[in-house]
DNA sequence: GACTTTTGTGAATCATAGG
DNA sequence: GCCTATGATTCACAAAAGT
């Protein structure tokens, strides 16, 4: 199914569309995107091959799309794309995009020429980066990410609730632990082998879709690649346009996304309010991919139940707050340690959500 | 006590110069110093007053030397000192700067359209920042450094066991957690207030010239402001010379690094490389009778074998060559570390031949 | 089946002395 | 400046393999 965005014309949503960024954009009316996620090609300048300690090669970037003769292409590519982004983007709406050392500050210093307002910029702490083979500078352990607005007084969304609900009722950062994308969640191609060399963990657009976007609106991703942001918009109940210029990656993308079940009640992820939360954050478990937004919730001997937002509070049918206030209101009792009270169903079995606290805690140390 | 540095004509060494900062290192021979740490204006671009929830203000930068009319202007102010430093920094020294998404972006960009070559961009963590009180962005917790050589073909200092050690025995990461300057260490003027307005932890400084600079070498800072660069170059038995254009700020750094007392003994301050120590030929150790011709040698988990030659060459049985050769060539490898990989055998235990070199070693001192 | 050990790998501007 | 030989160097996590 297709849908349409209102009073915008014809912009068909949900698609990922094949082709170059900027000519892709150009064909879309002015003012029709609520956000645009990109991570555009780092520009890597790599020599060589690198060799583990244990000679072993390490499966670098050396596509062609990551190559350019001099900064000053680099340059021209970024401000075009720039461009061609800030005039369909509505004007309240937001720009994020990521970035390393060798490129970050070329995109910084092109989007203040082209009058964005930068609002943050927002550091992704690996917690298993690559180490340094050689010993010769300091482990590359980070990413940065500028979020931006079209000018300097722009009415902007910003889900400060949501996320200091993630943060254990503390304000959000600007420097963000998330691991690297592995594992499960890696797109693998026939063979076994990453079918995208840079793939970005869930977790992170994740927490800057629900930051920065409500539900229903659209977000843009002009590098579409494996499709991350598609499948986390869709999953979070927003719109996605996916745009991106080889084929292959394109039908990866789409069949990815195709399987994400969109959460069903907009509430799950939309405003929440502000609540108490445990020293780990139970939120934590959603934007980690340990729970669904939607994921039932039981208590003892599955007498009550419960279902999981996106931002990490629980819902009833007449209540939601916290899993210790959803777990307290049920009960009719002053007070409740949700991490004991609530369960999750494993194969017709009762497990407590504290077993996923305790996994999030030793993964996090 | 002043001191002339060795080999540049006569610069005057640890003192605190007054003036605009170009003007002055284009008095400095070409050359002639260390490594460079620069923390300019962030050019902030406030608006208006900033008033806590409890509705004090907030006492935030807006002194007159912040203020530049333009992109364009703090581009070309940026690029000036730039150069200006880059001819007076050694061709194997370094350069530190330290600012905000207000101007780092733009600091990047100069330093590679100079030719600069960039190591790192290394995230200064505050684990006690500022708050946002407004509730519209993120909270504002970092701070970005990059660090650089003029070249990319520069043999810059990088003291890594040093940095690992400082980490628990890890690499050292490019995210560093510090509190921000407050308490005994932050300079106080009659009335008690702050007396620099952006006055840098001495942690920040430890790690950045323990990181990159050898005791006795010379560390420049062009924006001096408070002088914690003088102090803990001072402390860490580095020359320091400071550039400031306010004389108000130029007597309070002479009178707070002129308490400071350098550590009496060099080694307290140093962490010698593996790289530093030196070369020992493996045939060395026959020669001297560590090891007898024809003794046998072990991989790991005795899986191999190979015989000492009296020249200082292994054989095996179809091979002969260094430790380094014939250790890769039995694992089918394109290099290897002999000195890790081959073993004696000592009352029925492998021990590493790199044991042997320690002895040597010591024994040559 | 539970537990331990080994192996694989991730956006990386990753060496240097001497001939 | 180029080529060759020597030799310095890895963290977190997951998956597979082994006990």
């Amino acid at each position: 199914m297709r849908f349409f965005a209102r009073g915008t014309g014809r912009v068909e949503l949900d698609v990922v569309k094949v082709g170059d960024c900027v000519k892709l954009m150009n064909d879309l009316p002015e003012g029709s995107v609520d956000m645009i996620f990109a991570d555009p090609p780092y520009n890597l300048q790599l020599a060589g091959d690198l060799v583990r300690p244990d000679h072993s090669k390490v499966d670098a970037v050396d596509d062609d799309w990551d190559k350019f003769d001099s900064f000053k292409i680099y340059d021209r590519f970024t401000r075009e794309w720039l461009r061609a982004a800030r005039r369909i983007l509505k004007d309240n709406g937001t720009l994020w995009v990521i970035g390393s050392y060798h490129n970050i500050f070329r995109v910084g210093t092109s989007l203040q020429d082209l009058d964005y307002w930068i609002l943050n910029d927002v550091i992704w702490r690996k917690s298993n980066p690559m180490p340094n083979f050689r010993g010769r500078r300091f482990t590359n352990a980070h990413e940065t990410m500028i979020w931006a607005v079209k000018d300097k007084d722009a009415r902007y969304t910003f889900n400060y609730e949501a996320m200091k609900a993630l943060n254990d009722d503390l304000q959000m950062r600007s420097d963000w632990l998330i691991p690297i994308c592995t594992g499960h969640e890696r797109l693998r191609d026939d063979e076994g082998e990453k079918a995208h060399p840079t793939q970005k963990p869930e977790a992170l657009l994740h927490r800057i879709i629900l930051s920065s976007t409500k539900p229903g609106e659209v977000v843009l991703d002009p590098f579409f690649g494996s499709g991350t942001t598609g499948a986390v918009a869709r999953r979070l109940g927003r719109h996605f346009i996916g745009l991106e210029r080889e084929d292959t990656y394109a039908r990866l993308a789409r069949k990815r996304v195709s399987k994400v079940k969109p959460v069903d009640d907009v509430n799950l992820v939309d405003t929440p309010s502000k609540r108490e939360q445990p020293r780990i954050p139970f939120g934590w478990l959603v934007e980690r991919g340990l729970l669904e937004p939607g994921t039932m919730l039981y208590g003892p001997g599955r007498r009550f139940n419960a279902k999981v937002r996106a931002d990490g509070t629980l819902i009833t049918r007449d209540f939601k707050g916290s899993i210790h206030q959803v777990g307290a209101h049920v009960q009719g009792a002053p007070a409740c340690n949700g991490w004991q009270f609530w369960n999750i169903n494993v194969e017709g079995k009762l497990m407590p959500i504290d077993v996923l606290r305790q996994k999030l805690r030793s993964e996090m140390n």
